[in-house]
RNA sequence: GCGGGCGUGGUGAAAUUGGUAAACACAAGGGACUUAAAAUCCCUCGGCCUUACGGCCUUGUCGGUUCAAGUCCGACCGCCCGCACCA
């Protein structure tokens, strides 16, 4: 009997599907829509195993959704505006636009032998003027809707490519190509307004029920509310006071120092006059503009010599100092330190020598004898050493101690957050173009509608440094729009988060001349079902979420949150290879002798390291495509859903692939050359049953109603196992009578029905076989259940004696508790370990477990 | 530094959310079939003790709550992700 043929067989149905245009969808009000969507790639150049994670993930959804009868909406597109592309322009020499073009050709190509059940008539791609003249559109609105303002802001220079550097472009505080010390610069950027939607982000995120917890979080943590107060200190001997934010203005008794950013106004002022001062600010602005780097940075302070006013206590002083560890992004970019109840001031009054006074108390310890070590105290407790709020709460302290400021005139309640506006200009020439044109007599004016979309040149030149968009001969001149007289085009170009924050909306009908359809996206969105990468738990997810409501201000579309449910999924990790001399090697370079391992080719010894992410510096990677030619899509579709659950890491192996790919054969010889008989396809259900087959036909309706279950949870590694164990079933009976050969079919085509969103041209293959000679598995409905054979009428209960297990016991399901107590005391075991004397307490939990407490 | 997560056999994992830890697989070992190999099929498979019956231990570490803890609480250790110009 002829094996499996893969290769024939992926080929054949896919183009049945195509032929067929089973998932081409329209809008149709008959059905209940679905809308399922997984991020769509970066065009880097080929697909890899993260890739085929997430779009397996997305197509199983997909496939058991359309099954389910959902009007199924299974788009995808290409994000393809980015970095890369100017990497490969200065270092190939290959134009971005051809570039991406190739490369998305090459995955879509590798994408379409997945089998992934897209509609692929709702292509897009965000570099295609096609696309990204909405968008222009859409800025237009914005800044017509007050969302979009300009300021300065810092970017990271590189003074040798006289460019603008990412921060993955900054490493160890250099360039990475030039190697040259980076320093911050100040430019006028566009910034969207965010956080005019912070407390609407904030509470938008509990309805969001079917996100993961732990996103939802971050994206809480991310927003940032605190509540707090703005508190103005007077200077001592100069005009003018400091304005600082606090969450802590209980603690204002024990304050012995305020801070202020290295590119505060005050800062900025006082180097004019300090070259010293000026020197420590050129320092902290070689840090980058990271937060992680500022936050991981020696905490380093400089005394300005300013002093400010103590606002309660008469005479007393504070220093004023312009700390690294300041970030002028929060609050007012100034702050007040009190050393005992806040660890970085802490740290920072320590090394400068300067005072730590306890405020609070830990309640019930004595107010005296509190003293502070190592470690600031931050919980709640009494206040101490504070006048007027001595012996309060540290809640009460703070209400108080604002009404106090607040009649004095010299403070305000404030909510803060710790989310900023979204900064949206790039100095690149790969992205969008904003469509402004800067007069000198009008200002900044923006291009009329009719002139949309603003082009990218083709001819662009990568040789140079700098923007080449800013560098280009003529692109950037035009007339003004208003005056008429010559200007400048705006030669920034938009982030690319902001193509990636509207494409599942474009989705819903990406022909549309408008922007958006607006039947069409009142009946699609928001997307049911999201899938993708925990790395986007905050930035995408979080301007996609403000872009909707943008765009819902402009009358766009009608939903605030764009994406109803949410699964991230983990990494796909390989275990990496280094040679003898260090350097890594690709899986493919080395071969397995026993345990040792050794180069392929050479045969020197490999050193074997721990498994990683995926990647190509470390080389651990496995190629799809290789994968895909040498087992099928099915395979590398069903092991990516095996053994680990979604959200969890995945470990790549060739023994795990080799595994899926047995089962596969396993269950198609199982259909073609069963040695047990079939029924015929129409046969009549016997009338009687043999306990052998009753129990296979119990075990596919509780595999039904388990994978069905498992699969509206993305339980798939627990779907895959109950068809297994089912697979096991039906092997295990073997007898050739009337009723065992009409539960054989019976629980095969389930298993075809079961297995198909997963491995779905295997599934159209057995079905065909099983002689469903005119219907597509793509096109039958899921299996139902039958409720009758879901239960069983004897439970086995787990006894113990003191919570040890000491035997189990068959008794009716739901039986009477005092029934269940007898029989697990009579059992010999439990006797025995009782020694004849009386339990002094029985626990029964019914159908599930006695426990005896001796 | 801040925020979030994860940790169960040799390996990936499961455990109805507080109720029989290790389902389903992978690897390994043994056997069958075969001239041989591959493929396939069968058996064993957390650890220690025991000839056996069986017993004791076991979910990163330590402690706590409970009749009962992988699951809840506290502390600690290790690893991973994000930190606003990578996408």
């Amino acid at each position: 009997m002829a094996r499996y043929n893969v290769k024939e067989n992926e080929q054949k149905w896919q183009a049945a599907w195509d032929d067929k245009g089973c998932f081409q969808v329209r809008e149709d009000n008959d059905r209940p829509k679905y809308y399922v969507l997984e991020m769509f790639p970066y065009p880097s150049g080929r697909i890899h195993m993260g890739h085929v994670r997430n779009y397996t993930l997305g197509d199983v959804v997909a496939r058991y959704k359309k099954a389910r009868g959902f009007n199924v909406l299974h788009p995808m597109g290409w994000d393809a505006f980015g970095l890369p592309a100017e990497n490969a322009a200065i270092e190939n020499k290959v134009p971005p636009a051809q570039w991406t073009r190739e490369n998305i050709a090459t995955m879509r190509r590798q994408l379409k032998t997945m089998g992934l059940s897209y509609d692929w008539d709702r292509e897009l791609a965000t570099c295609e003027p096609e696309y990204y003249r909405h968008e222009q559109k859409m800025f237009l609105d914005f800044l017509a809707n007050g969302l979009v303002y300009r300021k300065e802001s810092w970017v990271n220079w590189d003074p040798v490519e006289n460019t603008v550097l990412a921060n993955e472009q900054v490493i160890d505080g250099r360039g990475w190509r030039s190697g040259a010390l980076v320093e911050k610069r100040q430019l006028s950027q566009w910034f969207l307004k965010i956080t005019d939607y912070a407390e609407e982000l904030l509470k938008g995120i509990e309805t969001l029920d079917r996100w993961p917890d732990r996103v939802r979080l971050m994206q809480e943590n991310w927003i940032g509310r605190s509540e707090g107060a703005h508190v103005r200190f007077q200077f001592d001997g100069r005009d003018g006071q400091l304005d600082i934010y606090t969450t802590r203005p209980d603690t204002l008794f024990g304050a012995s120092f305020c801070a202020v950013a290295a590119n505060h106004p005050l800062a900025q002022e006082l180097a004019r006059g300090n070259p010293d001062l000026a020197d420590f600010i050129a320092e902290c602005n070689r840090l980058g503009t990271s937060e992680a780097a500022i936050e991981t940075a020696e905490k380093m302070g400089f005394d300005t010599g300013v002093k400010v006013l103590h606002p309660f206590i008469e005479g007393h002083t504070l220093p004023v100092y312009v700390a690294n560890f300041v970030l002028m992004d929060y609050g007012t970019g100034a702050i007040f330190g009190c050393p005992a109840h806040d660890q970085r001031d802490l740290d920072f009054a320590r090394k400068y020598g300067l005072p730590v006074l306890p405020v609070v108390a830990p309640k019930g310890t004595d107010a005296t004898a509190v003293t502070v070590g190592d470690e600031a105290f931050t919980d709640d407790g009494l206040l101490i050493n504070s006048d007027f709020l001595d012996g309060l709460t540290v809640p009460d302290a703070k209400s108080r101690v604002i009404d106090r400021l607040e009649g004095m005139g010299i403070g305000t309640r404030a909510v803060n957050y710790r989310l900023r506006d979204w900064g949206v200009s790039r100095q690149r020439y790969w992205g969008c173009p904003i469509p402004i044109i800067h007069c000198g007599d009008c200002g900044i004016v923006p291009v009329p509608e009719a002139d949309l979309p603003v082009e990218l040149p083709a001819d662009v030149d990568f040789s140079g440094t700098g923007n080449p968009l800013a560098r280009h001969p003529s692109w950037k001149h035009v007339a003004c729009p208003t005056c008429g007289k010559p200007a400048e085009r705006e030669t920034d170009t938009f982030d690319t988060f902001f193509e990636s924050s509207w494409y599942f909306a474009r989705f819903c009908n990406p022909a549309s001349n408008a922007p958006l359809d607006r039947a069409a996206v009142d009946y699609w969105l928001p997307v049911d079902q999201y899938i993708g990468g925990i790395e986007h738990a905050v930035l995408h997810l979080l301007y996609s979420r403000f872009f909707t409501r943008a765009l819902k201000k402009c009358g766009y579309l009608s939903v605030e949150e764009p994406f109803a449910g949410l699964l991230t999924q983990g990494m796909v990790c390989h275990q990496t290879f280094k040679d003898a001399a260090g350097k890594w090697l690709l899986p493919s370079q080395v071969v397995f002798d026993g345990d040792a391992a050794k180069h392929a080719e050479t045969g020197q010894p490999v050193t074997l390291g721990r498994s990683e992410k995926m990647s190509k510096s470390k080389k651990n990677v496995v190629d799809p495509e290789a994968i895909i030619g040498a087992y099928g899509a099915d395979t590398a579709r069903l092991f990516m859903l095996s053994d680990s659950p979604p959200d969890r890491d995945l470990e790549w192996t060739d023994a795990g692939v080799d595994g899926a790919w047995r089962y596969l054969n396993r269950l198609w010889r199982l259909v073609t050359e069963n040695p047990a008989p079939l029924a015929a396809a129409d046969a009549a259900r016997p009338e009687t049953m043999g306990p052998a087959a009753e129990e296979v036909l119990k075990a596919t309706h509780k595999t039904i109603d388990g994978v069905s279950a498992d699969l509206e949870k993305f339980h798939f590694n627990k779907a895959v196992a109950r068809i297994r164990e089912l697979t096991n079933a039906v092997e295990g009976l073997k007898d050739a009578a009337p009723d065992a050969n009409w539960v054989r079919r019976f629980a095969l085509e389930t298993l075809s029905l079961l297995i198909a969103p997963m491995t779905p041209h295997l599934a159209e293959a057995l079905w065909l076989e099983l002689g469903h000679e005119d219907t597509l598995v793509a096109d039958t409905a899921w299996p139902v259940a039958d409720p009758a054979y879901l239960v069983d009428d004897l439970v086995t209960i787990a006894v113990q004696v003191n919570g040890k297990l000491r035997g189990t016991i068959e008794l009716p399901k739901d039986c009477a508790k005092d029934a269940a107590e007898d029989a697990a005391l009579a059992l010999d075991k439990v006797q025995s370990v009782l020694e004849g004397k009386p339990p002094r307490k029985v626990i029964v939990v019914p159908n599930r477990i006695v426990n005896v407490v001796a």
